[in-house]
DNA sequence: GTCCAGGGCCTAC
DNA sequence: GTAGGCCATGGA
């Protein structure tokens, strides 16, 4: 729990190399955010791009219009993401619950403090804890560390974790030596997606890696 | 044709 | 508590 140094080394050699990530999560409104966090679930953001474009077309980029809207145009709708049925039903559940337990005024639920606005998340069927801290984080600009497998292969190339390393613990290295706010953390994520996104994805993965030193992407194949 | 992508749920142990 | 199967499209 004690501050990792490598962490601020890894936020300034990525800023050096990309640049300020600002308005980074591309989105015209936090309910848009919610439902881009939904549908990236295990899916790159250009398939999210295309539903997400397919929903504001139709007019569907609210909770109520959306919760109008019958199940199969759903599914035709959000259908470029992958897993189409399942993001559709999770879309579902998650306007239902705006409507239930908030009477629609989302931007209420969004207004809660940090802890209890991601216990309720968590709570709603569908949302895990990525999904949860990137709405926590995006939507509503509560402190949240968003952990997805672009950080946890990082991390995991750089040596600081083991193969087996929790979520949990890869949380812990970045919120240890992170302010605990909003700005830093959407910043770290920005940076590492960004990067992952440069690089780790692309082949060859090394050439002109700002992190090239210290990475070695060999590493996560051990597991 | 094969592998994999910014997860989460469910079931079995 | 955790490992493995499942969901499903589209790009490389």
């Amino acid at each position: 729990m004690s501050d990792c140094p490598t962490i601020p080394w890894l936020r300034d050699a990525l800023a050096a190399a990309y640049g300020p990530q600002t308005a980074w999560w591309p989105a015209e409104s936090p309910f848009e955010v919610c439902v881009g966090a939904i549908l990236v679930q295990n899916t790159t953001w250009r398939q999210v791009a295309r539903a997400i474009a397919n929903l504001k077309a139709a007019g569907a980029l609210d909770p109520s219009a959306m919760l109008a809207l019958p199940t199969e145009a759903m599914e035709d709708l959000v259908r470029p993401s992958g897993t189409f049925r399942q993001k559709a039903r999770r879309l579902a559940v998650f306007c239902c619950h705006i409507a239930m337990r908030w009477d629609g005024d989302f931007a209420a639920m969004l207004a809660q403090d940090g802890a209890t606005l991601r216990a309720e998340l968590l709570g709603i069927w569908g949302i895990g804890e990525e999904t949860a801290d990137a709405i926590a984080l995006f939507a509503a600009h509560r402190p949240a560390f968003i952990v997805d497998a672009y950080t946890t292969r990082i991390v995991r190339r750089l040596g600081l974790v083991a193969e087996g390393s929790t979520r949990h613990e890869v949380r812990r290295l970045f919120t240890g030596a992170l302010p605990h706010d909003a700005a830093p953390m959407r910043e770290m994520h920005a940076l590492l997606v960004t990067h992952a996104t440069a690089h780790c994805l692309a082949t060859p993965r090394c050439i002109g890696c700002p992190l090239a030193d210290r990475c070695d992407y060999r590493k996560e194949h051990a597991a």
